[in-house]
DNA sequence: AATGAATGAGCATTCATTCAT
DNA sequence: TATGAATGAATGCTCATTCAT
């Protein structure tokens, strides 16, 4: 029998259990250094059922990674189903407080996500990174497309720099909500809500002085 | 006789050799999956020496780090000495180009400090980052502060959240230039040069079109 | 129920795809070296089936064993009744030919008979062998005493390394066709037939000139 | 430094006792079932150490296969070195004499030429085999074609068929001294020295009776 | 001070076998 | 009866580290 399907038919429960320990090991030491030792503890399972379901720690990473992805996307449909009758910037606003919770509520998946980004020992790596850009920059992008045909953004902006702009900020954001070392000390001094608040207003009027 | 003491009395081109062996296989494989094997036999000395000058796996990545620390505190001290007499935007656009030196002069140490960000293994990982960071944000906390007393930048500006911003830019436009899969497709359509500006025309006047 | 009724009560097609699946493992890769996982997979059963029928490893082999001891003893008949009413050294050239076509024939078989002599890790192999060597012997045995009586071998012939030097030779020859590394070069360049014929010259003649 | 040169310099004694081990080892469960953890403890060394000298199991294998190859090319030569000044018989039957007390001498040897022959998982297999039969081939070869310029072989003897029996007798004749199974009873009925006698005759004179 | 041989724990992976369904 | 999921021991191999020379 094919061993993803014998994977799949495991009781959910402990589909979840495998793939969570798998999710936290990859997480927590990148694709070479996890330990399948160290998964199979975690998730109570014998050594050997973790390659009847997953073949090789390739199969392992490439479900884990799998899984991650799915709920990236499902997390990306609800921001797109909701009303985009706003204005930009409280649209942007809005994906940057869906991010947070996304990160707050998935942890490990955003350090996977950061380990793909560096690593360079993981298996399909540029497929997979290629997957998840797509994905993502396809979903910026629109939306700063679609305020440039509003007009809600100066027609004279770099578009593909004003994207990557805001591709850093957003994953920077999200980054050190996941990793507090990167924020050693002023993190704490205003809430996420602020400090979200303060980038729009930075990328809205610009640093610069206003003309008299 | 300590042993540190050892390793820096030896010959300069040996110490070189050494240092950038490690540095490769750090920068490479990351921290846990780094082969001393690998590195002694580039590095071509014996594999007792690197037990002998650094004691284990954790001191070699400290001296590594420490090395590498070092030239970065030698770029930014380059930067510093520049003339500060124009303006911010400009001093900006100028780091921009400096960073982007140095990361083509040594990608390697670059890619350390990606593996510093997301790996998890590296031994006493968060007081390297921090005193990393404190390094790179007094750099350009100063000058966002200068450019606040000369009222070059406008006055309601939140400054955490706009230097948090330079950053986030900053690091990822460098890491882009050190990991081109980052830059699918359009990196090549556009010179740095004009990336640049493109980044400092939006963090000067904002998205937003200009109020009539 | 006894379980090996099971294995004998199923369809023959199934049967056979199952003992053919083993035979080819085991002829493949000796009797270490053989998987089950293999041998399921090519038989298209599931591995727990496999051990209903044979209980284990060596009972999987004990049966491929005596499944193909059962063609050789078939063979070995036919030849048997033959006429015999021809020369004794007609009668070896026969069996040479009936011998090359059951490996042609059988080739797996032949190559399960060279791993049952040189492997150790073979359960029951000296039982196994010396049951298999009987056979043959016997029979090339049977065959020489008849020519003896006959009058159509010298009187003086050691019958023992007789005996010993045919099987040899018969041995070797058939190994030769299913192992063509042993015949790095030659091979081709005579007819089997002739090769036979060859053999059969020196067996008769002796290698010595005539004497005057 | 080049693990082979590792090797190298151990002292004799560890050595020999280490390809003691592992020759034992592949010679009795041939390449794939060689076990290298009975090895590391036959031998009594780490089972690092084993993989810092031949740095894998091929490795491991073609030192022990070199070794062996070794001492068989000492027995030929010693061989080679006799007075050729007899008549071929003579020199055939102190061939498989001196076949014989290397046999017995070296029975792990033959073994693990056995293995080579049969076995199928041998890394460098078909070179290995080509290189030790070019050895074998050459050498009776040789003989024989002394024998036909001299006339001690009627002229009409096919030489390739010869060879062919000569290499099986010789083969098989080995062979059983070392694996008793395949001489189950009556090896013991007559001396090594009067079954090599008895081989030769039928070869001298062949087995039909003389004309008159 | 420098070497490199020795070591055993750990790695990913495969295996024969058991057993609940 | 047939299935295939579960298991843990064993596989070949790499590793960081120690230590005698």
């Amino acid at each position: 029998m094919s061993p993803r399907k014998t994977f799949e038919r495991l009781p959910l429960a402990k589909k979840e259990r495998v793939l969570e320990a798998a999710l936290h090991e990859f997480a927590q030491h990148g694709y070479g250094g996890a330990s399948i030792n160290r998964m199979v503890e975690r998730a109570g399972i014998a050594k050997g059922s973790v390659f009847q379901y997953f073949g090789d720690k390739e199969g392992i990473f490439a479900a884990v990674f799998s899984h991650s992805l799915h709920q990236v996307k499902n997390a990306l449909r609800r921001i797109r189903d909701d009303a985009d009758d706003t204005d930009i910037f409280n649209r942007i606003e809005r994906v940057f407080h869906t991010g947070l919770a996304f990160t707050q509520n998935h942890p490990l998946v955003y350090r996977l996500y950061t380990h793909l980004i560096t690593a360079s020992d993981i298996p399909q790596r540029d497929l997979l990174l290629s997957s998840l850009r797509s994905e993502g920059k396809f979903f910026l992008g629109e939306i700063l497309q679609a305020a440039m045909e509003r007009g809600e953004i100066r027609s004279d902006l770099p578009m593909d720099e004003a994207l990557f702009l805001l591709e850093a900020v957003m994953d920077r954001f999200l980054m050190a909500t996941v990793m507090p070392c990167l924020e050693s000390d002023f993190l704490h001094e205003s809430s996420p809500k602020d400090r979200v608040r303060g980038f729009i207003r930075i990328l809205r009027h610009g640093m610069a002085p206003e003309k008299p």
